[in-house]
DNA sequence: GTATCATGCTAACATAAGTTATTGAAGTCG
DNA sequence: CGACTTCAATAACTTATGTTAGCATGATAC
């Protein structure tokens, strides 16, 4: 089953036509993209809704002395911008951190969901307010978190949302992230985010190493950064997720 | 003319039928706040839409040791968040920052809207969007701008968006936030806005005295806090706004 | 296999921003 | 009108985080 079925189906419950058509767009109009490079860049016109079917991409702002914030991390199973071909220019980058495929989903397709499949237009309301929340709570985690409580978040946040996507198991992921991408999404800096990853190693809240992250103890990496899932609204119509579904 | 409508017409233009729409809209089920109280609070099940008339408000989100962030500045015009409704409880609250009054806009309002009202539907996504281009723009604040850059560019951002909804003048605007307002939307702390605001006037950047702010060089304040108006997406087909229409 | 480069780690030092506290001015309420 | 409260301003001091630099490791390329 594809990530984003996987997803939306904790929220939704999707007809096996719903399915059919969200596998379908996502099989159309595939295309891949090495590590680092970029999926779409700031100014120009946006054309595609992009689906990532595989790999990890962020979202990008730079200001003109070289300065740059990772806005947000693109998952298997995420869509970059619903409905943002009405704008005239894109407002960030999107790019890329490791190898990554991607559909892309003309206007067209957003049409045929409108008119013929209410639960999978409700499903990406759904998507669109999450990613708000989501936003919403890195302000909260930039402006009002320390380093180490920033960190903790963010590793919480990542986790949760690829075990939503299948992509996690019980207390291990798979986590391409460089210290210096983490910077950027952070606002801290290369070193101090070294020193804030060893403080979490000191605690056995985290075992980070070659592109595997283990937590031994999310309950206490939660309450180290103070994460509250509420935000992710992992829930659906009579049933509550608990840390561990 | 509604400010609401006033906003929307800078991106899409909308007929008799549509304006009359909104505007009746607004009119139905109005309620008034007083200053420093909510709206709505995080963990509640979000009923309507809500439809600032008058007045400020502002999103915010509270740490269980109290640490407070706003996350965004409602102004006249600006609609909560489209769709909330589908969510099981609010993750952030709502609360006022001077006297507010708000129509709450029933789920039924946005049933009628993708039904008849295409246009107006296509300005909701646009403000949907430019909402969460602006919630973009904060996480980049926080994380890479200086805390005057940071400040400076806040101001930039409320004197175009009050600009937008018809509540600005050529160079002021009406201003009720205070210090302690800014430190938490800022992500400073009080002493420090403090600090950046002398800094600001010292270099004939703003004029802020009694509720008031008069930013005397535009070009010279958005230059300061590295400001870039594209996010907020002010054109519309065949047509580019400049910092003085 | 050696050169090269990206990444991670650490130390020493610099600085932006936080904290606590005090004061005065400006509103607001009885 | 005086008593309170909120807000703004400033000083003195502390601290979290940034900066610069150097070194080690491991991957990739020739």
């Amino acid at each position: 089953m594809s990530h984003l079925v996987r997803k939306l189906e904790n929220f939704v419950r999707l007809s096996a036509a719903d399915r059919l058509m969200l596998n379908r767009a996502a099989a159309q109009r595939v295309r891949t993209f090495a590590p680092r490079t970029d999926i779409a860049r700031e100014g120009e016109k946006p054309k595609d809704v992009h689906l990532i079917l595989n790999g990890w991409a962020c979202r990008y702002k730079q200001l003109e002395d070289g300065r740059r914030q990772i806005v947000s991390f693109f998952l298997p199973g995420d869509i970059c911008d619903l409905n943002i071909f009405i704008l005239r220019e894109m407002d960030h980058s999107i790019g890329t951190i490791t190898p990554v495929s991607i559909a892309d989903l003309p206007r067209e397709f957003f049409d045929e969901i409108s008119a013929g499949y209410p639960r999978i237009a409700t499903a990406f309301w759904w998507e669109t307010l999450v990613n708000a929340a989501i936003q919403r709570e890195w302000t909260m985690n930039l402006g009002q978190r320390t380093a180490s409580e920033r960190m903790a978040h963010l590793l919480c946040e990542l986790f949760f949302r690829l075990r939503l996507a299948g992509l996690a198991d019980d207390s291990s992921c798979s986590f391409p992230l460089t210290q210096a991408d983490l910077a950027e999404a952070t606002g801290l800096s290369k070193v101090h985010v070294n020193r804030t990853l060893q403080e979490l190693r000191a605690s056995n809240l985290i075992v980070l190493k070659g592109k595997m992250l283990v937590l031994p103890d999310l309950e206490r990496l939660m309450s180290a950064g103070l994460f509250n899932a509420n935000y992710l609204h992992l829930d659906r119509e009579g049933r509550q997720l608990d840390a561990n579904e």
